[in-house]
DNA sequence: TATTTTCTTGAATAGCCGTTCTAGTTTTCG
DNA sequence: CGAAAACTAGAACGGCTATTCAAGAAAATA
C-alpha cells in the first residue's frame, strides 16, 4: 500500500459512500459498504478505507460508528474563483481566502459551475451591474446571444477576460462580442484567428446580487 | 404518553440532534443524546425519541445505528412564496409545489426569508427584471431608499402587494413608494394614513437570476 | 521468471447500539 | 386527597460495529 492512483475499486467505495449521505442523511458503516460492493470482508473494506483516508479524501473518527466523513463536503455551492472587468485580466482570489455562493435545488447546475464578481458596467443594459455575482459553467463552445467568460490569449502575456455575449456573424464571418453597455464598442475577432486567440471560458447561467445591508 | 404538547425537554432533545447533525455530519447515537443531556438511562432517550417519532417531528429506521432523522430537514434555502407584481395582489404559490432558491454561507442572513418571483418591469432602473427572483427578509419597520414588499391593506379586500423602494419625506410629512421605472408614477400616501392603510411586509438583501438555458 | 504490490477472505475481539423490561419518582389534574 | 399521566434510573439482551490479525490470491513489475 504506497502511493500511486485511487485504484476503481476505490473510486466506486467513495462515491458510494457519497450516495448514501445524500440518500439516508448518514454514513454508511462499513459493513454496509461491503454489501454494497460485494465485498464479503469488513476487514476489506476496512483497507480500501484506510488507503482513502491516507489519500486524504475521507476521513475516520475511530471506533465511531458511521464515522466517515468526506473531506470536501458537498457544499451545494459554487466557488468565487475572482473578479471579472471588461478588457483587464482576470483578478483571481487566493484560494485561502474563498467564498462560495450557493445556488440550489436545481433550478441551476452548479456541477463545476464558479462565480466572479463583475466589476464596472459593461453588462449594464444586460442589468448586470458592478458587484453582482455571475455564475459561469465552464464551456468551450456556446451559442449566439450567451452571456460569456471569453479569454484573449496572446503570447507572453496573461491572457485577459472579459464578459460579453457572444454572436457569431456569418455574413462577415467573423466572431463579435458585445457588451451591454451603448458607450463601448464590440469587439470584433475574423473567424480565422478566433480559435487560435480566443477562448470561451464559459457562460454565464445565474446572476446573484446582495443589496441593502444585512441588518 | 398521550398527545398534548412537546415537552421542554423533548424540544431540547431535538434541538441537540439538530446541531449535531449539522456539526457532526451525522445523526447521534442514543448514547451520545443521553450523555449531551445528562440523562442517565438509554431507556429514557428511546423514551422521548418514540414520542418526537409519534409527533412526526423525526423518524427512526428500526435497529439501526444513528438511524434519526429530522422529518424537515435543515433547507438551507428559501421558499418561494409566490410573484409579486406592482399594484396587482401577491400571487401566492400553493405550499405543495413549493420550490426554494438556496443563497447561503452568510452573504444573506436567510432566517425566516421568502422569496417571491417578480412580475413586470416597475423596477427595471434598479436592475430587477421580469422573472428576477428577489429574496425578502420579513421586517416592519425600514430605511429610507430600501426595495420594499408594501402591502396596501383596504376594508374587504385582499391586500394588494407591491415592489417599491421607500422613502421618509419629512418635509411633506409622507412616505412615498418609489417605482423604479420613469414611465410610472411614485405612490404618495400621507404619514397620517400610513400606519392604517399599509403594512411593510419586508426588505429585499438579494436578488437572483437565471439566464441562458441551463443546456 | 521472481518479487513486490495490491487485493481478498475469514475469523476473532472488545465495545457500542437500539430496544425492552421492571421499578420507581415526580408532576398534573380532577 | 387520589389517580392518572409523565418522567427517570438501572440493568440486561442480542445484534451490530470498527478494528486487527493471519493467510492467501491476483495483478503488476522488473
Amino acid at each position: 500500500m504506497s502511493s500511486e492512483q485511487t485504484s476503481e475499486i476505490q473510486r466506486k467505495m467513495y462515491d458510494f459512500i457519497e450516495r448514501y449521505i445524500k440518500a439516508e442523511g448518514m454514513p454508511p458503516t462499513n459493513r454496509e459498504i461491503g454489501r454494497a460492493m460485494n465485498i464479503a470482508s469488513t476487514g476489506h473494506v476496512d483497507y480500501h478505507l484506510t488507503i482513502l483516508e491516507k489519500r486524504g479524501m475521507i476521513s475516520r473518527q475511530q471506533k465511531k460508528s458511521r464515522g466517515i466523513k468526506l473531506t470536501k463536503q458537498p457544499s451545494n455551492g459554487v466557488p468565487v474563483a475572482g473578479t471579472i472587468a471588461a478588457g483587464q485580466p482576470l483578478d483571481i482570489f487566493p484560494s485561502s481566502e474563498q467564498q462560495t455562493v450557493s445556488l440550489g435545488n436545481g433550478l441551476v447546475d452548479t456541477e463545476n459551475a464558479f462565480a466572479l464578481i463583475v466589476k464596472g458596467r459593461s453588462m449594464i443594459e444586460d442589468h448586470i451591474c458592478d458587484g453582482d455575482y455571475v455564475v459561469v459553467k465552464p464551456q468551450t463552445t456556446c451559442q449566439n446571444g450567451d452571456i460569456v467568460v471569453a479569454v484573449h490569449m496572446q503570447e507572453g502575456v496573461e491572457g485577459s477576460a472579459t464578459l460579453k455575449r457572444f454572436f457569431q456573424e456569418k455574413d462577415h464571418d467573423r466572431v463579435r462580442l458585445q457588451p451591454a453597455n451603448s458607450e463601448l464598442d464590440p469587439i470584433l475577432i475574423p473567424r480565422s484567428i478566433w480559435d487560435q486567440e480566443w477562448q470561451v471560458q464559459g457562460k454565464v447561467v445565474a446572476i446573484f446580487r446582495q443589496c441593502g445591508n444585512a441588518a
